[in-house]
DNA sequence: CTTGAATCTGACACTGATGTCAACTCTTAC
DNA sequence: GTAAGAGTTGACATCAGTGTCAGATTCAAG
């Protein structure tokens, strides 16, 4: 498919998708004129990103995990991750857990506000 | 307190004190020369404003929060919400249940990862 | 006093993903 | 072929919180 059409499925805008591979975060073929053309596994791959973005971590390091993911359905097998990347993935790990617990509080502040105008 | 020693006790740089001021997040007495003097309760209150920080909630909506949560330990009666910032926290309320969503997604990612790096 | 540490204000930079615009090129249907 | 729609690259802007620096002032202790 093109970009368009990936765009629309995966409601992210075409400047996104071709910052991701500017990022080396997706890959695309090309049309004999220069177009891009997606796999139809890309869009489970973008969507992937968008939540790893949404979880805090930067493009690079979405780059090294990536290879490591077992969804990408293009017959590559997943590698395996450096005992390097496993202490960086276990370092976000940590903070995704901590933002999480924040998130939850912050949520609690909320409902009592709510609750206490509503009830 | 100085604000020195509040951003040593909350962990918030002195620079993002000022700006929360400015910002009408935080408030403080000045010294005759024109230093800041913060309350105790100010400890309590910067943190919470980091988690509504991280919560993603940007400083506006934080601001007008803040005077309906009962913690001001100024003697000052929490106000009540007006329905359109109910309104308002309700869909900050759901963004916030989605983020965490996302958040749990990507940390089984990470998991899933780090275990097959590993086990 | 004086001196050094702390604080003040104001301005500018950065980060990193995304929006937006311009100028050009490709694709596709007629 | 041609026109309209879609895609290309590149550059600049934005957001909001934060870092940082400069130059001036205040505080507290000797």
């Amino acid at each position: 498919m093109r970009i368009g059409e990936l765009a629309q499925r995966t409601a992210v805008s075409e400047r996104s998708l071709r910052y991701y591979e500017k990022q080396g975060l997706l890959t695309s073929e090309r049309t004999p004129g220069g177009h891009r053309e997606y796999a139809e596994s890309a869009v489970d791959r973008v969507i992937r990103i968008q939540e790893l973005f949404a979880a805090g971590l930067c493009s690079a390091k979405i780059a090294q995990l990536l290879p490591c993911l077992r969804d990408t359905a293009d017959g590559a097998a997943p590698e395996t991750a450096s005992p390097w990347l496993v202490e960086q993935l276990t370092t976000e790990r940590e903070r995704i857990d901590r933002m999480i617990g924040e998130l939850i509080r912050s949520r609690n502040v909320l409902d009592e506000v709510i609750e206490s105008a509503i009830g």
